[in-house]
DNA sequence: GTCCCCTGCTCAATCGATGTAGCGACACTG
DNA sequence: CAGTGTCGCTACATCGATTGAGCAGGGGAC
């Protein structure tokens, strides 16, 4: 006990859980690290190492074990947002499946701002992640491109790219059965059969492409032509599409396709603004389970994040040749 | 252009860069670091170096750099959630201002698992972490023990501590105020004065406690007993929540009292599922966009995040005496 | 007694970046 | 031409953990 010194601000390192206990600090090494087994370390030693290491409240310097070690088993993820419950959830699972797979996540948020995107992708490589997530990226091709300069590997989630494997949800079916409810439904509730609305997204962006062939496609299926007057498409902004709904004039009996619960933010402030009260019927592409019980939304299309993460996952274990993408299905959560 | 060797799956180092700009490490590393003008270097060795790194797509170790340096400036940040708009919000905003003091921010979500978050603490020593903003966590004094053992800083947020720094909303008089205005909504809707339901929460949280103060205080005010029935405190579950108000049985007419979006979810759930039709009027203690909009909510009481984490970093750049705790009051968002 | 093997450890090189100390070359002073 | 100073750069130790190589000592075979 005499040799404990307790420098207050400074860690302990093995050098000097070796001093204390007596030993090399290749054994407090291997022991720490549970190899010693293979390294011939006594188990009465280990025990010692282990007790000392403890007293001490030694902590690993992930720093220089990563410095070392050939694989840092870092996975990196660069997301949007984290407020909304798509990417929310995205991301509070994929910490955990990560951590399942003795993974160790990071996770960082990049507002859609494309050069913060790109910052974000080069600190990644920086912590030497062997591997990232490009969730919703605005371009996501330049990134592949840091990535295949710096060896390390890349995959797109939620948003696709031409140079990486992509795990996309399945946007057009989505939104075909979507239009299909709120077409019906809308009838249903005021016996006329009219083209909807369809509110939110980006115009260049995939996903609102995508979206927008299968809400075409279901129009068509009943002979509907849609007027290019019905669409709001003015970025993923509440704010913008509220102001942009009150210019439209969207009247009494109509049904809306609202893309995404940023923009249904937008709507459902503009609606309830609304007087005399506005009835419509809509549905969303995105789950919100507040939104879920507004009694004009007739289902909202979720996205199965559980199963993209796994199929990203999949990718990650064994690399897929080329750039694939994959698409999977939706599940329609009908609402009344 | 001779000495260019493209070892695939190899990053280059500043000892390739050297080798490659006919130079030595040191130099590059200066170069790279912007301290090169100090370093007496010369503009035109700069500008050499700066080329090669840029045409071998070099991006820093941080492993090594961050070992060597006394300083790592990263900070930690461990989270029960990500999909629910008070944590979605925080971890959004506190990456953002880190990143503008030029820290590099580390978030982890625990999912209120004490082990998890136990854990996740851990690694964040790892990391080399300065400092650790523990957020809403269940026990928050074990992990100040591990921070204080490691000489890493911490700082509470949301859930305050004894043995740290806390920053907390003020959950007495916001609870006060969405009380009052509850009852009083309530009166005018239906003109009986009732003492209201408390729903949510866990009966030994700090957060929860004090509400029900608040609650309890204004209720007083005017002279309204609460029955011990009126309460639902069975943690932050939605589904637990549903279930439980199911056996509850509030009568047409009363007033909720809502403690957090997480009880809110079950609540609508169960409120929208009954037939006929319920009459009531709610608060919400915390703010979510699609949960404002619904007609019987009266008012939702948004925790100042900014504000809060405006705190925090005050706390992180002069460190306070003891562990004080603050207090940021809410902002009441009125509905209808 | 010699050879070999096994056990239980330690030594020292290594990962990549940083920064102090110092070296060679040249200019200028007296 | 010795002495001093400045410029522009390089050498090397260092951060803390990992790991291949190797060493001392004991036991058994012949």
């Amino acid at each position: 006990m005499a040799g404990d010194e307790d420098i207050p601000g400074k860690r302990p390192t093995i050098y000097d859980l070796a001093r204390i206990a007596g030993t090399s600090a290749s054994a407090v090494s291997s022991v720490l690290s549970g190899t010693w087994k293979k390294r011939r370390i006594s188990a009465q030693l280990a025990e010692r190492i282990s007790r000392v290491a403890e007293e001490q409240g030694y902590s690993l310097n992930l720093q220089a074990s990563l410095l070392r070690r050939e694989r840092s088993r870092i996975i990196g993820m660069i997301i949007p947002k984290y407020d909304n419950r798509y990417f929310g959830a995205i991301a509070e699972q994929f910490e955990a499946m990560a951590r399942a797979r003795g993974l160790f996540p990071v996770i960082t948020c990049t507002r859609r701002e494309p050069e913060l995107e790109y910052e974000a992708a080069r600190q990644m490589m920086s912590y030497q992640a062997e591997c990232l997530i490009v969730t919703g990226a605005t371009d996501p091709d330049r990134i592949a491109e840091l990535c295949a300069a710096t060896g390390v590997r890349a995959i797109n989630l939620d948003l696709p790219g031409t140079r990486m494997p992509s795990v996309v949800s399945d946007n057009f079916a989505g939104a075909q059965e979507l239009t299909r409810v709120i077409l019906s439904r809308t009838h249903e509730a005021f016996g006329r059969r009219a083209p909807l609305y369809f509110i939110g997204g980006r115009p260049q962006d995939h996903n609102t492409r995508e979206r927008r062939r299968g809400f075409m496609s279901a129009h068509a299926e009943i002979g509907l032509r849609v007027p290019d007057g019905n669409s709001i498409v003015r970025g993923y902004s509440a704010d913008k599409t509220a102001a942009a709904l009150a210019e439209l004039g969207i009247p009494h009996g109509s049904g809306v396709f609202v893309n995404s619960t940023i923009a249904l933010e937008g709507f459902v402030r503009w609606l309830r603004a609304q007087s005399p009260p506005l009835e419509l019927r809509f549905g969303c592409f995105d789950w919100d389970p507040f939104a879920a019980v507004h009694p004009q939304n007739v289902g909202m299309m979720q996205q199965d994040v559980g199963a993209m993460l796994s199929r990203v996952f999949e990718f990650i274990q064994s690399a897929p040749n080329g750039a694939p993408t994959v698409e999977v299905p939706c599940r329609f959560r009908a609402l009344d």
